[in-house]
DNA sequence: ATACATGCAAACGGTTTGCAGAATA
DNA sequence: TATTCTGCAAACCGTTTGCATGTAT
């Protein structure tokens, strides 16, 4: 992979923007300082970055894949109230990755745990703060 | 709701299709017996009877959504190996329904049970009895 | 008669791709 | 110079939608 200045601007955004942000937002974001940046090259870099393990994609059924500057094992949740998209809590993780290990040991199934995500109601959300979806994404 | 011959074929057709089908599939199954039918018919039909409760709408993440005549909530698998799209032994469902319950009480985040889609390897192909994927869907 | 349903084709939204030209090594 | 990368626009694919016509109530 030989150097591209677009895609040291997209990697920063991806680590500059916390919340999971989707490919627009990316281009969004990188078009402030380089204008001329189209959408095709943004998908282009964010696909070869996640191939190259420098992030991570994460696909969202029926909405904007995300794209996580954080490449460790972990999960997220998408709140159907605010839109916040927040990663799980690391305990909770850790019970998810068990459960995933005793079906394969009850059932013979291999789940992948990079598949899985969780659409539900966030923290806030629960508690009756709610928020309006414009705030989040 | 009125009734309409397309519609009652339809439903047939997820009925008789046991294998969770497409739209597509349900299109082309239909199309047989009633070649003048339209896609665009088939989606219309199909989510009037997800809404209506008669059959679930299972959304794929990269893929075609898939439809389901059985309306109790249950989980499913997709091989990544095969394409086959199974549904989840119960006690492996009621397990993950303990677990959405725990995350509720330790995080105060509430997770939709039937947003939950699984992928990974199906019992055969775990077990190296690997299928190709034109067997299945 | 009046909703509601249909077939068709065009639109949609997120993503990918083919191409000619520009930038890196 | 030989590749790789870019910007642009068009294509893609699953799904939805507008419209004029047809059909159930």
């Amino acid at each position: 992979m030989r150097y591209s200045k677009q895609r040291e601007q997209i990697m920063n955004a991806v680590r500059s923007q916390g919340c999971h942000p989707t490919a627009d937002q990316i281009y969004k974001f990188v078009r402030q300082e380089h204008p001329s940046i189209s959408l095709g090259t943004v998908y282009r870099n964010l696909n070869q970055l996640a191939e190259a393990g420098e992030l991570l994609r994460i696909p969202i059924c029926g909405s904007k894949d995300r794209f996580d500057h954080n490449t460790k094992a972990h999960f997220h949740l998408q709140c159907a109230a605010c839109g916040a998209f927040v990663d799980l809590p690391e305990e909770v993780s850790e019970e998810i990755v068990r459960l995933l290990d005793r079906i394969r040991r009850q059932t013979g199934m291999t789940v992948a745990p990079e598949s899985m995500q969780f659409q539900g109601i966030c923290q806030a959300c629960t508690a009756g703060q709610k928020r309006s979806a414009v705030d989040n994404h």
